[in-house]
DNA sequence: TCTTATACCGGTATTTGTATCACGGTCGAG
DNA sequence: CTCGACCGTGATACAAATACCGGTATAAGA
């Protein structure tokens, strides 16, 4: 294997990810913030459902700037379960 | 096409990306840095050099991450050139 | 009822990200 | 000079992200 084919825990991590998104869009409808940000509303689908774990940076930036989200807030949200737990001291 | 092949605009942005983090690295070695942020030297090399212009968002969290960077600041300098004036107000 | 809008889902196509492999360059030691 | 170690790089392989299409379900309004 080449590309390590993404573990359950990044799977996991990628639904909290899309969760904490479609709780901070709130109302608004997907092809709202979709097109604010500027990607198809599909992607942002599969990203807030989880089926996109690992998006690219600046599709996330751009959401999070959509969503008037902060990205640091944003990691910290999904790698504080336990992932600081290995890493930090 | 389904995909949208990376505008020219979405690849220098890349670049600029790449050279923030390589400005950021500083003295310690790709591999150094690489091994903290958890991916392969190779990879880290891909993005400071900008052949892998748009990252995934959690690749990019781990780099900053053991980088001391923060993402909202490394996604506005590369936002501000000149999407900000078409995007924001 | 019918239409409209939104969200969800499956499949498909293309491009890209990431990792492994193998090579060349540099530096210090022997 | 040869060896080893480290760094950076190019080529290659595979998995995933993004986008488009069609279809389905639900709710609101005419």
């Amino acid at each position: 294997m080449v590309r390590t084919p993404l573990t359950p825990w990044e799977r996991e991590r990628g639904e909290r990810f899309g969760a904490l998104l479609r709780e901070a869009r709130g109302e608004r409808s997907m092809v709202e913030v979709a097109a604010v940000a500027g990607v198809s509303a599909e992607t942002l689908r599969k990203i807030e459902t989880g089926r996109a774990p690992t998006p690219s940076f600046f599709t996330i930036a751009a959401l999070a700037f959509a969503l008037d989200l902060s990205l640091d807030e944003l990691a910290a949200a999904c790698v504080l379960p336990e992932d600081g737990a290995a890493l930090s001291a």
